[in-house]
DNA sequence: GCATCCCGCCAGCCG
DNA sequence: CGGCTGGCGGGATGC
């Protein structure tokens, strides 16, 4: 049953690895609401790592990801530039040309996918993902000589991302497997070890995409298998009320919250503790806490987070002026009331009520980005 | 069981 | 040589 509530016993002494909690799209979700202001120029992987509490490692995964889509760009060692998301659409629609003129196209949507090169060569595309407004940047990505070029690069979860998007924005079918994308971006069905690696990448590439909602997950209708169907960018924006990352914004893991991450490992065990919520307590629109760890300390920085403490992506510090505005967010708190009594003890609630109005001002922040600006 | 995919080793590259 | 990058796949977790 609840298996997963670790609360008795040992309220300081036991944790539970919770794989979620670590997920590469929560991380990017937090990787976005961190930096998705206008006053972000910058992104030093150095920075986000801390403040997500993550290993540097893992920063790379998102930003190569983020930047084959646009969101951010390669400024040099170290450092990013935030392009924001008004360079998705753009950057899709390149890579949908790109897509076109490389033959890479699709046929089926379960079977027989492929993709073509010129030569039959399989991967040696032309793909750069810049150019508009990324002038001298535009070979950045690429610091290898000619020559190992595309064995390098072929792998490259970058370019795997790109082809991958390519694979739907060419596709009739909307749904695509990771195995069927696998073949595809590889070609060579029977090095089952490279599938396997390709198949992982394309999970993680899954991941982050899900989590800005540009793809979901779906199961094939006959095969029945997992798989993906692309969403695309536009439509979440008309929809006015949800946005990709506003859905997500509640699914916050504590990254920020230095005690954990760096040193917790799975199987390792530490002082926290942790509990995950039931399912059935999602509320409406997909908000859903995953796993909570650590109460005790989680709940004081809950409290804190309106001073020094760096709350992951809330910190008060990345958003100046609270809300701006007071826009549509009033049934948030309804709903916000109504839920809370669902959840399990004061830490919980707690955390939900601060999710909320960390959600409202990203809310109105974003709500008054995309058109009409309220104040200067 | 199989689908997922985190984690961190370690190999290139760069300064 | 040390630091930055990031491919890669072992093996734990989730369902």
């Amino acid at each position: 049953m609840s298996s997963f509530l670790s609360r008795e016993s040992e309220p300081n002494s036991r944790t539970f690895y919770c794989r979620k909690e670590k997920s590469l799209g929560l991380l990017c979700s937090n990787f976005l609401a961190l930096y998705n202001h206008d006053s972000i120029q910058t992104i030093g992987l150095d920075d986000a790592a801390s403040k997500l509490g993550v290993e540097r490692r893992r920063i790379y995964d998102v930003v190569n990801i983020l930047e084959s889509i646009g969101v951010v760009a390669r400024k040099g060692k170290n450092q990013y530039s935030w392009k924001g998301f008004g360079e998705i659409p753009r950057a899709l629609e390149k890579l949908k040309e790109e897509a076109l003129k490389e033959n890479f196209y699709i046929s089926g949507c379960n079977k027989s996918l492929r993709v073509l090169d010129e030569n039959g060569s399989r991967g040696s595309f032309n793909l750069k993902i810049d150019g508009q407004d990324n002038p001298s940047e535009s070979s950045k990505h690429i610091a290898l000589p000619f020559g190992c070029l595309d064995t390098k690069r072929e792998k490259s979860l970058w370019l795997i991302t790109q082809n991958f998007v390519k694979l739907f924005l060419c596709s009739d079918a909307e749904i695509i497997t990771l195995d069927s994308a696998a073949v595809a971006l590889l070609g060579d069905v029977h090095n089952s070890t490279a599938m396997r690696t390709k198949v992982r990448r394309l999970y993680d590439i899954a991941n982050v995409f899900s989590s800005m909602n540009l793809i979901e997950k779906t199961h094939h209708p006959e095969s029945r298998k997992p798989a993906f169907r692309w969403l695309g960018w536009g439509a979440k924006l008309r929809n006015g009320s949800t946005t990709a990352l506003a859905l997500n914004e509640s699914k916050k893991r504590m990254f920020g919250t230095e005690i954990t991450n760096h040193s917790l490992k799975r199987m390792k065990a530490n002082s926290s503790v942790h509990r995950k919520l039931n399912q059935k307590e999602n509320m409406a629109m997909h908000i859903k806490h995953e796993c909570v760890e650590n109460d005790n300390k989680m709940k004081q920085h809950l409290k804190q987070s309106s001073r020094g403490f760096v709350f992951g992506p809330f910190t008060p510090g990345v958003m100046p002026t609270g809300y701006k505005n007071e826009r549509p967010v009033g049934d948030w708190e309804s709903l916000a009331s109504t839920y809370k009594p669902q959840y399990l003890n004061q830490a919980l609630s707690d955390l939900f009520a601060h999710y909320m109005e960390a959600w409202k001002s990203w809310y109105a922040e974003v709500a008054g980005k995309g058109e009409t600006h309220f104040s200067p």
